[in-house]
DNA sequence: GCGGTGTTGCTAAAATTTTAGCACTATGCT
DNA sequence: AGCATAGTGCTAAAATTTTAGCAACACCGC
């Protein structure tokens, strides 16, 4: 079984996946409400049913109700929606996609987190030999 | 109408868009050949019209054939790509997206590219202030 | 001129996604 | 105990997405 993250889910089945990725793990309730224009309480029991049987997502019991939790692991589902990005949008270029990250508008990166990125970009070179 | 661009897409839309933005513009057999479990011609076509009348895509003439192109440009297409990215898997922050894409398995950024970006960096670092 | 190839314009059906709603269970409160 | 609340298991229908296929037109090489 693919289980492929990201691709070969339908709109509602990836707003869902969005927000269990951005959260860890959520409720019926909780996915529900942080769905733009939300669907009712059924659909999304529906739909993460769904995607239970497609084997993208699992459930624990949690006291009385589901807590659904993502089966690929967050890293794992990261790495490849990235890839996808960048195939997409910065023609397979990860400099190109650094470099859009440092000037997007309101990314807002600090004095801070730039210098760290300092640091690991050092570190990157030092070690990529 | 919003066109909010990848958000409300279905599966196959979204791939079709991801084709044309990553080519800039692509005709109907171009968008089928680069799309993965590839439907039939026809069912592209029917998609690109679909598509257009929401006003996500145009299309000139281009000799005999149709050349579709997107209507909100790569660089607003990438940049809300790139927010619903960084609030799913980055908790926001622009700074871990960084570091994820420079440790990403198989990224292969070289030496030279992580050279421009440590200037990139140098250069945002004075800019901030 | 003629047939083959590649295109678009349609329409309608198949398949999938999305929704609503009823039945039932457990829990907590009065 | 009785009732309201919040959850799950289902089923079936509505809505949307995806597909197939025919008709017409243009172009190209023979």
């Amino acid at each position: 079984m693919a289980v492929s993250p990201h691709v070969d889910l339908s709109r509602r089945e990836r707003q869902i996946m969005d927000v269990i990725y951005a959260r860890g793990s959520a409720t019926v309730r909780e996915v529900m409400d942080r769905i733009p224009d939300p669907p009712s309480y059924s659909a999304v029991r529906a739909m993460l049913r769904v995607l239970e049987e497609k084997g993208h997502l699992k459930h624990e019991q949690d006291g009385p109700r589901y807590m659904y939790l993502p089966v690929v692991p967050r890293e794992k589902a990261r790495d490849s929606a990235m890839k996808q990005m960048l195939r997409t949008f910065f023609d397979g270029s990860a400099e190109r996609a650094v470099a859009a990250l440092l000037d997007m508008p309101g990314s807002g990166l600090s004095r801070d987190e730039l210098d760290r990125l300092a640091k690991l970009i050092e570190q990157a070179r030092k070690e990529g030999r």
